[in-house]
DNA sequence: TATGAATGAGTCTTCATTCAT
DNA sequence: CATGAATGAAGACTCATTCAT
């Protein structure tokens, strides 16, 4: 039984120790070594949970996502109105951009450079279903207007609101316009639903 | 004279033979000799025009922009209407990130890489400028509400276009969906401007 | 009881399975593992009834050469003359090395590479001796000529035999010539031992 | 012009060093480091000149074999007796193994090893062919027998000629016999081809 | 005996960069 | 300016072997 957890746990130290460093250090600087010196296993071991070091950056990428998700998932209240669940995802993404920004960096740039890109689609599927899902209810309690492409819209709200959030934590100076950003954002994305 | 001219294209010819060979093969797999081979010049010579392999990526980044924005800047017409701007906008990028899907795949991944993400910045500034001036413009004329940070804005109109530019060239898996795609953008930001 | 006998086999299993990887893929390129997996143990049981992979290969050769020398023996009639008797081994040389050639090849390799050529001569000891008996009695018949050195010659002509075979099987590009060599030898070793 | 000499030496140069490490510790346990230390070059240099370790092997025995053949041939003389030159043969045969007997074990492991067997047949094409002419002389003077096929007796006699040598050095414990060896050799060859 | 997850030492090879010509 | 042979640092990955179960 003990033994199931330490099994199930020894992936997960080598994918969090690989977050860590990856984080310190970006994709080229960091060593197979030092990620498993973080993760307190043998080089070797890395190699039974991982084919290669690029196959580390659809793994996190993918980890760092569900968390997010699930983040989102559980703060979203049904009952409030679609603007207001709007509000709390654009909250939730900046803070989440604004807490891994060094490994969102990295996986979009690991995901372009080992040519995976189509793996992001897949990622993101449930988050693109999730959105759609909230605007047709949005569309059928009329809340806001429905001439749209409910699946496209998702996905230019989530380009926009993602988008957004990177440029404010991942290349501008500094992050004192943060606030200036997000409301700005949502302003321009309620005029863009409004009916 | 003759030859001066020739020198004088050898940093474009590496260049060019660069974003060949890159997009080809990607940023990894892309050898310093696989680019001299293309451009027809001695390994040695490339370090007299660039510094380092990294210094590519800029260079690359750059010239790609400088180009887009060039083909941007002379089609707009500024007596016409701000939204027919935009879709003239919308447009071209759409046209310039088909053409060079994978170059910028390369340019984002390898600014990331080389931790500079701030040149993007610089880069994009007279990009950000102009938008800048015709939402001016387009406020003024009372085309469009006056109740927005133009600065922010024009950042978050250029983010949202590209962005679904490359959700549809880069990251779709067909293409058939672009004029979808390119409509519910069109009228996404229709609304978001409109008074 | 049959479990006693399987035990027993787990060695021969690993042996066998031995001989047919390495056959396939060569020495540097045969793995533990691929062993292990065709014989159908695990990992750790190999060693516990090999000290190490380097241990294999005398072992092979071993068991290779107790067949061959069975198989000459059981063939060989010792009422025949000697001249027919040297027929039947050339046959059966030519017969063993088609049948094991890759692992005949693995064999001289190997004893190569660890560096226990001497092993050879212990292998090869009791047919040596067997051979020479038979060109002792053939000298005391007056069948062959008696002014030779019955153990340096025992060896030349085992040398020989087994040389023009390899020859035959594992460097020549095909086999069609395999009975003129048959008969050139036969020939040749005919005139050396003729009165 | 010393330019070129100096270009033509290093791959010698590499070669020669390779022999000498490889002599000393066998293959397995030769690194690349060893070899470009012995030879006075860096290691990335050995690939300018050499595609992979492995490719050592028959460059090395290719090189090995020209020396061997042309000490034969220049110390053959073509007005003596064919069982004077086959003296000779032996006699240089013997000294050459001798000599470099670890070089000659080496070659003989790593084409099986390397599994280029048939290469061993392309190096000794020029030696097989020389006998084969000189046999073709003996045979018209009549100094021997004329009822083999000339082909296959030169691959039998160069065969058994290198085992004998071959036996002796490499496998013998001690090299005492030697004489004994190259008396009985000599004499089973003659008793061969005699008329 | 048997297992197979874990180990970690060990090395081949790559390739950006330099510099004598 | 141009060349391209030479450099050598650096690291991903392998795999024989071990050992707790």
């Amino acid at each position: 039984m003990v033994r199931v957890i330490k099994e199930k746990n020894k992936r997960e130290k080598i994918l969090q120790a690989a977050i860590t460093v990856l984080s310190e250090k970006g994709l080229e600087k960091t060593k197979i070594s030092d990620i498993v010196k973080e993760a307190g296993v043998a080089q070797g071991t890395f190699y039974l949970y991982f084919p290669s070091k690029n196959a580390l950056i659809p793994a996190i990428a993918d980890s760092m996502f569900q968390k997010s998700l699930e983040k989102i998932k559980e703060k979203i209240d049904d009952n409030t109105s679609f603007f207001h669940q709007l509000e709390d995802i654009i909250d939730i993404t900046f803070q989440v951009t604004a807490e891994y920004r060094e490994v969102l960096a990295l996986c979009y740039s690991g995901l372009a450079i080992t040519g995976v890109l189509q793996e992001w689609e897949k990622i993101y599927e449930p988050y693109y279903n999730w959105i759609e899902e909230r605007i047709i209810i949005a569309q059928n309690k009329k809340e806001i207007r429905d001439d749209m492409n409910s699946r496209i819209i998702a996905k230019l709200l989530i380009e926009l609101i993602e988008g957004t959030a990177e440029q404010v934590y991942l290349f501008e100076e500094d992050e004192k316009n943060a606030s200036d950003y997000h409301r700005e954002l949502l302003s321009f994305i309620k005029h863009s639903f409004a009916k």
